[in-house]
DNA sequence: ATAATTATTGACTAATCGGTCAATAACATC
DNA sequence: GATGTTATTGACCGATTAGTCAATAATTAT
């Protein structure tokens, strides 16, 4: 009994958090997600909200399209090694190709808006937990028992993290190969 | 044979590092550098430049005072041990104390700047090798000769990014415990 | 068909953005 | 003290910022 939405809600999220992924919050203006969206500025207030809310929706989408493809990688078939190795490759790979520069959207939320948007925060710290339990149940049955998984899982999130910011500068990639490695040996 | 300048050079770069630092790049606007360092916008343009270049005045200052104390430390008294611990107890105290939400202004610039001014990108290039190379120097003593000492104060340095990144957004301090020491670990 | 409801549109706002500039002030040299 | 040089000042600029809103359009329910 209204009238319709005449976009596709999904390729509006897409285009909203790639934007955000590559610029940053700050640096885009709304008219960039005008442009992105195809959306005019009114329809964008009146579907989703002002820029923090639409911010909000491009994490949320990172969160259920990259990240859980990285969750459902490291939770599904193969060895611990194999699915690290998957990790960093994944960073390296992306430097490699570097048409794009976002890096990883959640670590610039971490850097960017994390310390100064409490939504932001809280979204960040669910992310990074369910992250680091699908990398402690992708290396828990492969590590000896005497091992502690939970701490190994947080290092080598922590790691990554730290991988991605190096790309992100135009760090030398064999920095992070170093790292994989690393991570690889700890395994054992 | 002209007007001196009426401001300590060192405390004007002093606060405008301080504003970039706390609020990256985008988010600090022009005023917030006039209000942190008493100048007029005439006279922070006079005797700087813009806005660019003010970053990367403050980004060169940061590079002076911090990371050269890092290094200092680095390379100074101490066993590799005590000097990795000291690494990352800094992140830890930094969290902990949680009054100043800055984090490690070069890990902000590797995210926020890096990717898109490339003489921000130069300098942090540059920063990072000089980093990398005290902490291979405060390590390369200690470790077996048959470990790659290059190798592992790269993957030291990924870890301390990743835990500065960790740090601002808000995630348990246990991770970045756990990454500090899995790398104490790693020097054996 | 009519009414009710919601989406789209684009003009509009006040505030702020980075940056400029002419006037004035303070110094060193002569 | 006059002159040359640079620093300081604050008003000013056009552009852009995030956000609003009344008018119009498109749909469903009655």
């Amino acid at each position: 009994m209204a009238r319709p939405r005449e976009f596709d809600e999904v390729r509006v999220r897409e285009a909203l958090m790639k934007v955000f992924w590559e610029k940053g919050y700050e640096a885009t203006s709304m008219q960039d997600l005008v442009d992105a969206t195809g959306l005019l500025k009114g329809s964008l207030y009146g579907a989703f909200g002002g820029k923090q809310a639409l911010y909000m929706i491009a994490l949320a989408h990172y969160d259920q399209t990259r990240i859980q493809a990285g969750i459902d990688m490291l939770t599904g078939e193969g060895s611990a090694r194999e699915k690290i190795t998957r990790l960093f490759d994944t960073v390296i790979d992306a430097a490699k190709a570097g048409v794009f520069a976002g890096g990883c959207l959640l670590c610039n939320a971490s850097v960017e808006m994390a310390p100064v948007d409490t939504a932001v925060e809280n979204s960040v710290k669910s992310i990074i937990r369910r992250f680091q339990a699908a990398v402690r149940t992708a290396i828990e049955t492969a590590v000896k028992p005497s091992v502690d998984a939970a701490a190994l899982s947080g290092f080598i999130i922590c790691a990554y993290f730290g991988a991605r910011v190096l790309a992100k500068a135009g760090a030398p990639l064999q920095m992070i190969v170093d790292t994989r490695e690393q991570c690889l040996k700890d395994l054992n």
